[in-house]
DNA sequence: ATCTTTTATCGTATTATTGCGATATTACGA
DNA sequence: TCGTAATATCGCAATAATACGATAAAAGAT
């Protein structure tokens, strides 16, 4: 998508923008919404299940892989994928920072951003 | 980012999508980082803050904007950028139910996945 | 050994993103 | 009115993502 220039930004924040971008496909939210539902994840399964090529669902697995959103165990000549926990407890450990910081914040400033930030000094 | 094929997926999976790609950047991370903690958001500032050329940010809140993340609002000359609560709050819904689902997922098959997704029927 | 099934990778056309300088636009002040 | 300050947009070069057919690789089955 162009050159990024991600030196100049926090790991973390470039932690999260990875998590994110790999989620920022409608397959693979697809995806991993599969996957949270049943734990049944053989990748035939999610081409199956999928509007796209196989070539195109094992390109997705890879970047949901790489991302290290969801693992893959290789079981004969299938592979079963899964979410990987680790990944997602992190995933969802940033956003909790997030909304609540959100949350802290409102509630600071209810008064002021009653009318939806259309103060003189919402911002 | 090439074509997408977004008209085979649900409306749900397309949203979470954009949302997901609106904060797949470190500088957009950083700039909703920011009016979090903040609500001062005059563009100029979040431009002062960030190692970006002005063009370059302003085209990041214009992204952010897009995805309906931040609002901005004209005060004289500057512009006073916020969280958009709406879609915030639909942002955290959507996420609440994937991190529900996975907890209730893990809940049922906790002994199954003990081995951390290697035992034969664990997918 | 050969064929089949399953998944990954390669090659490639198309399209999107990133970053920035240059320039337009808009509001304010002198 | 003219200049300045604050943002947005344009245009472009560089790079990344999407999709898929073709093909490779690995494991089972016959």
């Amino acid at each position: 998508m162009g050159i990024s220039k991600t030196e100049s930004f926090s790991k973390r924040q470039n932690d999260i923008a990875v998590l994110m971008k790999a989620l920022a496909h409608p397959a693979r939210i697809a995806i991993v919404e599969h996957l949270l539902k049943t734990n049944s994840c053989v990748c035939g399964d999610i081409v199956d299940k999928l509007p796209l090529a196989q070539a195109t669902v094992s390109q997705h697995l890879k970047e949901l892989k790489g991302a290290g959103i969801i693992r893959g165990e290789i079981t004969g000549s299938s592979v079963c994928y899964c979410i990987n926990d680790t990944t997602w407890k992190r995933f969802k450990g940033f956003l909790d920072v997030m909304f609540t910081k959100y949350e802290r914040t409102k509630g600071t400033q209810a008064e002021k951003q009653s009318a939806s930030c259309s103060s003189d000094e919402c911002c």
